[in-house]
DNA sequence: GATCAATAGTAAGTATACCCACTATCTGCG
DNA sequence: CGCAGATAGTGGGTATACTTACTATTGATC
């Protein structure tokens, strides 16, 4: 009888076309674009600060765990960039009468004006974060990374929770 | 004569479709299946260690800053993983003295041996990680991906780079 | 209505991931 | 040779992004 050899692959990786070598890439560029553009206006928001603003936007008096289901963070997290935000003037957060312990988080004023001018600048550069792909590329990155997104959300040690209290 | 009316498109922003926000979810995902399955096995090594040790073996003796090329990641974000990295005794430095300013970096034995262990752990999660896409969908979306981490590449602040010394 | 499990937020700890500025060293050029 | 500019690594600072553990509440159940 002959000998089976087992071969279980090679010992070496390339990890320059894995998944997740390429997910951290993109999330660098995104971020380093974001960051760039974003320095121009002169409000020096992270993408987090800006997406919590944009959630507070469209859903005011979220609670901070309803504020990082919608938007996909950590609660530990979203805490910090609360009091960030805070630091800045641009959200007020006062604790909910009907729950003593959450606290309901509203954009003042001034925070509801930056957004409002941001908004524009971010829809302007999201096509230069896919840079290289043509527009109908660039359509089905879009559906198949949400796709991914979707499949995998229970995956994340924050997946995106809508709708936390129905 | 009738007022022009200037609309700019609305002021409501839905992030869930949009790039960064997509492909930061992704990066959860994809980190938060790494450590799971890291964890698993005992070594507890981030994906930035587990990408450095690869390259450090493929390249034994790299200095910081190609290595730092090598994966795309800052130079003062590498010299942190390589200190808790040799902390652990999988990796040595030392000085080069052809240029004093460099140090050498290669794996010890024991690094070796648990790269050697971890690699095909690493090659088997691969397709969980782009959960919910079949396999023509995957082989896509990893050459989207591709395409848009080359194109992007210089706008990334840690831009991969190959061959520093040629 | 008292107790128990679940929840909201925080605190403290680790590890990226960037910034800027600084020292030490090297290289090129006159 | 000497000096200017570039480069390697680090130090200090900020902001995610997670962990576990803790307190303060709340709601559910007996």
């Amino acid at each position: 009888m002959v000998a089976k050899i087992m071969i279980r692959g090679p010992m070496k990786l390339e990890i320059h076309n894995m998944a997740g070598h390429l997910i951290r890439r993109l999330n660098q560029i995104s971020m380093s674009v974001f960051n760039e553009r974003m320095r121009a206006t002169g409000h020096a928001l992270t993408s987090v600060q800006f997406a919590a603003m944009n959630a507070l936007h469209a859903k005011p008096g979220l609670d901070q765990a309803s504020l990082a289901g919608v938007i996909a963070y950590d609660r530990a997290t979203i805490g910090g960039v609360v009091d960030r935000l805070e630091g800045k003037g641009l959200v007020k957060r006062i604790v909910n009468e009907r729950d003593r312990r959450a606290r309901t988080i509203t954009l003042t004023p001034e925070g509801e004006q930056i957004l409002h001018e941001l908004i524009p600048v971010v829809k302007r550069f999201q096509d230069e974060i896919l840079l290289g792909l043509n527009e109908a590329e660039r359509a089905e990155f879009l559906r198949l990374a949400a796709k991914v997104a979707d499949a995998g959300n229970h995956l994340s040690r924050a997946p995106l929770i809508l709708d936390r209290k129905p």
